[in-house]
DNA sequence: TTTATTCGGTTCCATAGGGAACAAAAAACA
DNA sequence: TGTTTTTTGTTCCCTATGGAACCGAATAAA
């Protein structure tokens, strides 16, 4: 185990999970040290566990649907969260805007969203699901929690529990990290 | 809390981390249904702590050394690994291989990396990190590593062994993973 | 009121990037 | 030996993507 991974674990326990690796993963030794004997030991996992949800999920997707990524995440969101803005979808989602308008252009087409446009701020437009909308995401719906079922099925109820309560830490506190490295630029505007 | 979320959780104490959200992610009623009602709560918190390192780290490796992100995986493989070949950058990390092809042709003209034909098998290139290419890697990583270290410091030392040691588990049990869903196409051939 | 600024959203454009076809070498097979 | 198959890496080409400029509406300032 590399020295800045001990050192970002401040020394508790560290390298007890060498043992650990599986068998078809140890034999890419290259795939080896970059999960466990990288001082970014926490976002090579965290992109590692990503890419593993999002291959397959957005794949299907893709297939079922014909929709790409950024069309899905509008569908999506608004399936959990009711009508929005796109702003909002923007803001909850981390895609560029104009990515994000041409997604809703895009679902909107094909008759999978409605727009209405604010009576009081004719600025703004809100977005919401229409039935054939609804009809998409839950067509895949399923499939989405079963995957991710099947990921997390390795875990006992307890660490699942944990790991929910340690994410949970993080997105919280991540309103505290700097948005970009270098040059020390503060978040505050001049 | 979602009826999917709370099933996921197994029942264990679901719902506990609802009063903990920060109060300016709280005040963006989108972003936190998307992280607290969300049945794929999982695979959402996995992407959105995964954005909120690489947007800073790989931005700041564009500002600094010019490179974009196929590019600096090409040069962080072989900084962990050592000499490798192309294949192994790709399988350890995921990217299409024509990318990284493209990307190592990018940093061996900017004298990053060197390549060696096998004597034995003429088909294998080694690629190896020159003195500028090693430079270049150690001209961010402080900062990359920095960063980390602000995600993590939210985190008590017992919960940062403990995240480590789920994260394992799941990268562990990645291989048996499907790779795509649907149309339950088994992973072997035929 | 007039002017400047912010805000919500779209369009333009240059390019990153990935699927698929390809070439060459090695290995498997006949 | 000659022939197919697999492996390694590159090239072609099309499209998704995101930065920047833009537009109209609302709000703040003058």
């Amino acid at each position: 185990m590399d020295d800045a991974m001990r050192q970002a674990l401040f020394e508790g326990r560290a390298g007890r999970d060498e043992p650990l690796v599986a068998p078809d993963i140890a034999d890419d030794s290259l795939l080896h040290v970059k999960l466990w004997g990288n001082p970014c030991w926490f976002s090579f996992r965290l992109n590692y566990l990503a890419l593993h949800f999002n291959n397959p999920v957005y794949g299907f997707v893709q297939d079922r649907l014909g929709l790409l990524r950024p069309d899905f995440v509008v569908l999506w969101s608004l399936y959990l969260g009711g009508p929005s803005t796109l702003t909002d979808v923007v803001r909850s989602s981390g895609f560029p805007k104009n990515t994000l308008s041409r997604a809703a252009s895009k679902v909107h087409q094909r008759g999978m969203i409605d727009r209405e446009v604010d009576a009081a701020d004719q600025r703004r437009v809100t977005l919401f699901l229409t039935d054939r909308g609804r009809q998409a995401v839950e067509e895949v719906k399923a499939e989405m929690i079963e995957q991710e079922r099947r990921m997390l099925e390795c875990l006992s109820p307890a660490e699942r529990l944990s790991l929910s309560e340690i994410l949970t830490k993080l997105v919280t506190a991540s309103g505290q990290w700097p948005q970009s490295l270098g040059d020390g630029q503060a978040d505050e505007g001049p």
